[in-house]
DNA sequence: TTTTGAGTTGTTCGA
DNA sequence: GTCGAACAACTCAAA
């Protein structure tokens, strides 16, 4: 073991929830002798949000409250603080005396310009501010082109990206090993209540959606059972195919070198596993890419596309948010989102996808709706996303991909199993109709309850109308700079 | 420097 | 119903 350098040191959990396998925590145990811990409810960031009853908080509050728990049983704790975290942290860092201030890094934009000023702060006071690689397995610009520039196009670099992997990057950070190192907390900087914060309980809970890193962890046991299945199994919305880790990997339940390690593990001969390692690496692409191209956060990564006249209609963007768009793959998901934050992937594709293409409309309306309503929101995986589906991103394919909402249900919700659990009134649709009920004649409409414009919405817009319509936009901008 | 191969998740059309 | 071609042409990354 080695002999610390530091002090005293304080170190500052933001997207890094978790005791275990956290890499700033193990480097602040190891450099100082008394290391404190510190999360701030951060007033910048929660005096923005409207709705006071908000599942992320509620899931941040949770997680704060185990990991506090966990700090204590390893012999330190937690301060909790409710401030303005840009003031907060210098504040705090006087107060104990303390000589650095350790933290993970985060890629933000936002994220980054309240670090800059977190670090000028303590620099005036003459205190060290370390940031460390934690939230992701490759940052910025460690997956480089043999020329030493950035990746921009995903296959290439999710293979030099597996090229680069090796067991220095896969390995645990042992928190534990330094416990002697953790100040006890001051009882004074408890957790506080919720409602302390201005917030209220939500239906997360009901929702089965467990907080902390316990409930992280039994989600990664439970879901490597099914790795085998993953490859096809997560296409299908209506089966449990997929891991259900985002929100832990937003709030940093869980150590993403946990989760590499798990797909790691089983992945040679297992195309499962393949594929799920190969989603971590788009988490790790969309981190860089967004770093490194920061504008993409307000306009198109390709700039050629911010010359696109969307129509923007707001009754259709309406329809769209209340699930009444009369397609009932894009109203169940939805209804998903709207009801339980979460939205099953391939679904955010074919909404994305209608949204863009059929309802003409701004891929950052959607972007913006995803971000107030998913709780596992992340800002460069959300924004690549749309950008993917409204061919304005990354991806080298042509624009003219466009999903077709009928074939998609037809293919991953076969018997409309997914669509009739958030869409009752279409219950007893024959599974033929189920996906275009529209197409039901009005005696059969009777028959089964559900008349196409009093039961359920006729569709708001025809798509194959609607696809020469979106050729026709984009192809308005080809061609000019 | 030039060339070459390839690009997450798709759809439609016509044989 | 199944299959391959067309959708159009560009950019990226490596050879």
């Amino acid at each position: 073991m080695t002999t610390p350098t530091l002090d005293i040191a304080l170190f500052w959990f933001r997207r890094d929830l978790r005791a275990t396998d956290n890499a700033g925590l193990f480097h602040a145990l190891k450099s100082a002798r008394q290391v404190h811990c510190v999360f701030v409810f951060d007033r910048e960031i929660l005096d923005a949000l409207a709705e006071k009853r908000d599942r992320r908080v509620e899931f941040i509050w949770e997680s704060v409250g185990e990991l506090d728990a966990a700090l204590k049983k390893l012999g330190g704790g937690l301060i909790v603080r409710h401030a303005h975290a840009v003031e907060a942290i210098p504040q705090l860092a006087l107060e104990i005396k303390a000589d650095a201030v350790f933290t993970n890094e985060d890629y933000e934009p936002q994220a980054i310009a309240r670090d800059l000023a977190v670090r000028d702060a303590l620099m005036r006071c003459d205190i060290g501010f370390h940031t460390f690689k934690d939230t992701v397995i490759f940052e910025k610009d460690e997956v480089l082109t043999q020329v030493g520039g950035t990746y921009s196009v995903f296959t290439p670099y999710k293979n030099a990206w597996l090229k680069m992997l090796d067991d220095f990057q896969l390995k645990s950070y042992p928190v534990e090993k330094y416990r002697a190192h953790f100040a006890k907390p001051v009882s004074k900087d408890a957790l506080m209540p919720l409602e302390t914060l201005g917030f209220e309980r939500t239906n997360l809970k009901a929702l089965g959606i467990d907080a902390g890193e316990s409930a992280a962890r039994k989600l990664l046991t439970d879901f490597v059972k099914r790795i085998d299945d993953y490859k096809t199994a997560r296409d299908f919305p209506a089966v449990k195919g997929v891991s259900y880790l985002s929100i832990h990997n937003r709030f940093g339940t869980i150590s993403i070198r946990e989760l590499a390690r798990a797909a790691h593990a089983k992945s040679p001969g297992n195309a499962g596993a393949q594929t799920w390692l190969s989603e971590l690496i788009w988490r790790d692409f969309y981190f860089q890419i967004l770093y490194h191209h920061p504008h993409a956060a307000k306009s198109a990564f390709r700039p050629e596309y911010d010359a696109i006249v969307w129509p923007n209609d707001e009754a259709l963007f309406s329809a769209w948010c209340e699930a009444r768009t009369g397609y009932p793959i894009i109203d169940a998901a939805m209804r998903q989102i709207n009801e339980t934050g979460y939205m099953h992937n391939r679904l955010r594709m074919i909404v994305a996808s209608f949204l863009t293409k059929d309802l003409l409309i701004d891929w950052r309306w959607g972007e913006q709706y995803f971000a107030d309503n998913l709780n596992d929101f992340d800002l460069s995986a959300n924004n690549g996303g749309w950008q993917w589906a409204a061919s304005t991103g990354c991806d080298a394919q042509p624009y003219f991909r466009i999903f077709n909402p009928v074939t998609q249900s037809e293919r991953f919700d076969p018997h409309g199993k997914f669509i009739r659990r958030y869409l009752p009134a279409l219950k007893a649709v024959p599974d033929k109709f189920i996906h275009a009920p529209w197409m039901l004649p009005p005696l059969d409409q009777q028959a089964c309850g559900v008349v196409i414009g009093r039961d359920y919405p006729a569709p708001v817009v025809d798509h194959a109308t609607q696809r020469l319509a979106a050729l026709a936009l984009y192809g308005k901008i080809k061609g000019k700079p």
